[in-house]
DNA sequence: CGCACCGGGTTCTGCCATCTGC
DNA sequence: GCAGATGGCAGAACCCGGTGCG
């Protein structure tokens, strides 16, 4: 959510441009006149006459300065070509400075580059406007690599692990990332998960990567040392035998083994703690981790007051054990939603609690019916 | 018809460090 | 020594509805 606004906050520059004006032919071709006797004359100087496009372009030139400097000091680039390429797109003025400021290296990227890489990025979205809206979220995903062929590699590689279209659909929309690895980092952990399944005992290691991606498209963006670690620590702190570790990681538990591996021992330590306090055996820690693993995800005050909310309400902590994803809600649409029960006498000992676990419009209804037979 | 079970959808970039090739 | 290419990291949940069963 924050890096949505935030990204929304760069769309939003506009500063005092004029039109791009018509007359700007080939101005950015070439600009470094400079007088020979200058200290560094084409090494450390800018070129101007970019630099006055880019501002004529809306890019917000400190950004980039501050991002890739030696860009704004190459003799030739392709801000014209780019911005003219992705407005063909269907790019607006503002996504395509927009990109420029946060990536600057777009604009050495030739046509038939982008040509290229752009048809290769349509063998897995049907149309350009979705990709427009992957590039503004993300532009390096996108102009990071200048190698196409790599690109290639990796969609077929992909999805000759039995990904499917939409799979690989999902895995570029929501991590982008994964296609501008080199393809020799993607099969190291694919190798690496094949490993894991091998030494855990599985009988066909080949599916166990796609079965991990497929739940947990952000593993390729992960490094194996992260996932590695993570899985030790699920190991160590689980006790779970060899097949029901296994089943674990390739089922519920894929979820959760891109966190960060400092912030995983970290909430699940505080999640131990919390569950001591509440007078809770190993026992119920580790079955809650294995039914509800996104557990971990929750932060350790979040968390705290999440659970303290539900106790108050009067729930107790055996039918949270029973039923965690009521955890799953928000605190305030938890705390709404006991109010609102208490408000027409609902008792959880003898309805028990997955009503918290409804939409809001099943919630609602309920609510409704229920205030309804109270007025009777 | 109401409920519980269950799976699915959304989401994740922007920065820094380190190599490599010229 | 530069810029380019690539790897890796921190950050941190919430919500909806289909479906099958009693």
């Amino acid at each position: 959510m924050a890096a949505v606004s935030g990204v929304r906050a760069l769309l939003r520059r506009s500063i005092n441009q004029v039109h791009l004006t018509s007359t700007c032919l080939p101005k950015w071709i070439c600009s470094s006149v400079t007088k020979g006797n200058e200290p560094k004359p084409t090494v450390n100087s800018e070129n101007e006459s970019l630099l006055e496009n880019l501002n004529l372009m809306g890019v917000d030139v400190e950004m980039a300065r501050q991002r890739q400097p030696g860009v704004l000091r190459k003799a030739f680039t392709n801000e014209q070509g780019l911005a003219q390429f992705m407005k063909s797109k269907g790019a607006s003025r503002q996504v395509i400075a927009s990109i420029i400021s946060r990536y600057p290296r777009a604009i050495t990227r030739s046509i038939e580059h982008l040509d290229q890489r752009w048809e290769l990025w349509r063998n897995v979205f049907q149309t350009d406007a979705e990709i427009v809206t992957i590039l503004s979220r993300s532009p390096e995903s996108f102009f990071r690599s200048s190698d196409n062929g790599n690109l290639k590699k990796n969609i077929a590689f992909l999805a000759s692990l039995g990904l499917n279209t939409k799979d690989l659909h999902r895995l570029l929309t929501t991590a982008p990332r994964t296609f501008s690895n080199s393809l020799e980092l993607n099969r190291q952990m694919v190798e690496f998960l094949e490993d894991v399944c091998a030494e855990l005992g599985g009988k066909n290691p080949e599916q166990f990567p796609k079965a991990v991606i497929s739940r947990n498209v952000y593993i390729l963006i992960r490094s194996t040392k992260r996932v590695k670690t993570n899985i030790e620590i699920l190991r160590a702190s689980l006790k779970l035998s060899d097949s029901e570790l296994l089943a674990f990681l390739q089922g519920p538990g894929a979820e959760i083994l891109d966190l960060s591996s400092e912030y995983m021992k970290k909430n699940f330590g505080s999640l131990q703690q919390k569950l001591d306090l509440l007078g809770c055996q190993r026992a119920d820690l580790k079955k809650l981790i294995v039914s509800y693993p996104v557990v971990l995800f929750i932060g350790p005050n979040r968390l705290s007051s999440k659970l303290d909310c539900l106790l108050k309400g009067g729930i107790t902590m055996k039918q949270i054990l029973e039923k965690p994803k009521v955890l799953d809600y928000s605190t305030e649409n938890i705390t709404g939603r006991l109010e609102e029960l208490k408000r027409v006498g609902y008792d959880f000992q003898k309805n028990g609690i997955s009503v918290l676990d409804s939409s809001r419009k099943r919630f609602d209804a309920k609510i409704e019916k229920l205030s309804a037979s109270l007025d009777d």
